[in-house]
DNA sequence: TCTGGGGTCCTAGGACCC
DNA sequence: TCTGGGGTCCTAGGACCC
């Protein structure tokens, strides 16, 4: 019999801000960006949900329905920080931790009830070490698999722990409605609506040749999750595997929709630069670079190129990027641009000398320039391409809009 | 309501090879 | 000649998650 736990920070985001500044404790915040600003909100406080402001939601509609909410930027660092607290209480209860994402985990407690005892007593222990370890509060949700603890930590929320025992996955799932599958968003919703399934219980009363004929493979996947099993989807594997990053990317929202080629072409340097980066950070090559663009009327394009060879280096992703872009343009204003770095290998591979060499120059090169960039900031120092056209463009936008560090000296 | 930024996974068609 | 089937890679788009 296995035991997972999941555990979900409670408001993390907002959570954090708090120890920051005690002031903003009980009252309605907002964190993702201030009210005038494009973007959503990132997390609300449970005041500011009160209101009817959730994640995901315009920061400008949050703020209709709730003017005296406080907006905060968001600071991903501290919670970077504090993940890694997270963290360290979790690794105290079993080594098996998989961070799923910056404030939530799967813990495999499978055969520690001697060390832990049963489940429950050991979920109420760890909820109170997460206490004591990070001044904040979670949800644990803990059952036989992953997918029924992940409901159950929601279900739990605020600040709670529920355990579901064996044998009683199908009535916990059972009256829940379909949207509290993860994997279930707003089109599969509708979807299985329309053929009026609304509750986990329809779901799994159904036959499985039914949900496959319907929605293919993705349709078995759903009959599983439906009776709370881990198989198929992102369940799959042992908890603590799949640590590479499969893609890196950077994209940016405009303050306000461009069509000036030297502000886009220098944006695209920018985030080419950054995603070369944050592929030497991770000692991996690129063979395959992407681009997106959105226009005004939000609608989006992206267009993809597969290299002769991998790279990270910002010149030949940033060239990538700008053919990409400017076969893809229509000329019309741009709202977004993106760049993306797929089919990531490791650190090896580079067979051709001459280009095993003009690569090394260009890695002394970059190290140099990475150090700068730590030490002054990401905009501190671009590479010459980037130079010419990066200038202006810095004129254009707002510093405080640029995505990554503002520079806090120029040379 | 006027819609971020970082990701993962899936689908489907066409190219290309055997 | 007017026609197979499988495997893999590439590309574009989309659903979904936090």
């Amino acid at each position: 019999m296995k035991t997972f736990f999941h555990v979900d920070m409670d408001a993390f985001f907002v959570s954090v801000e708090e120890l920051f500044d005690p002031s903003l404790k009980g009252k309605p915040v907002v964190v993702g960006g201030q009210p005038d600003e494009r973007g959503v909100v990132s997390a609300a406080s449970y005041a500011a949900r009160k209101f009817g402001i959730h994640s995901a939601m315009p920061l400008r509609t949050a703020y209709k329905l709730c003017p005296q909410a406080i907006f905060v930027d968001g600071h991903r660092e501290r919670y970077l920080e504090y993940s890694e607290k997270v963290f360290v209480v979790l690794q105290q209860f079993s080594p098996r931790v998989e961070m799923a994402s910056i404030d939530e985990a799967y813990l495999d407690l499978t055969g520690t009830e001697r060390l832990h005892g049963p489940p429950l007593a050991a979920a109420h222990r760890l909820h109170e070490a997460m206490r004591r370890g990070t001044s904040l509060n979670c949800s644990i949700g803990a059952s036989t698999s992953r997918l029924v603890s992940k409901v159950a930590s929601d279900q739990a929320k605020p600040n709670g722990v529920l355990w579901i025992m064996p044998g009683g996955e199908a009535r916990f799932l059972g009256p829940l409605d379909v949207r509290k599958i993860p994997g279930v968003g707003k089109v599969t919703e509708r979807n299985l609506h329309a053929c009026g399934i609304r509750k986990v219980r329809d779901l799994a009363a159904l036959e499985e040749a039914f949900l496959e004929e319907r929605f293919g493979k993705w349709g078995l996947a759903l009959a599983g999750k439906a009776r709370g099993e881990d198989a198929g989807g992102w369940f799959d594997g042992e908890v603590g595997e799949g640590d590479d990053p499969k893609s890196i990317s950077h994209e940016h929202t405009f303050s306000v929709d461009t069509a000036d080629t030297t502000a886009i072409d220098a944006m695209l340097v920018r985030l080419a630069e950054m995603v070369a980066r944050r592929l030497r950070d991770h000692k991996l090559w690129t063979r395959t670079v992407q681009i997106k663009l959105r226009y005004s009327d939000f609608s989006t394009f992206t267009r993809a190129k597969t290299l002769d060879h991998a790279t990270q280096i910002d010149t030949e992703l940033a060239e990538a990027a700008r053919a990409l872009f400017h076969r893809a343009w229509s000329g019309k204003a741009i709202r977004l641009l993106g760049v993306y770095a797929q089919s990531l290998e490791a650190d090896e591979g580079q067979t051709n000398l001459l280009e095993e060499e003009k690569t090394e120059r260009w890695r002394k090169t970059l190290k140099a320039v990475d150090r700068l960039r730590d030490k002054y900031g990401d905009g501190t120092v671009s590479l010459a391409a980037s130079l010419k056209a990066g200038f202006r463009a810095r004129v254009h936008e707002n510093p405080e809009n640029l995505p990554g560090k503002t520079p806090k000296k120029e040379e």
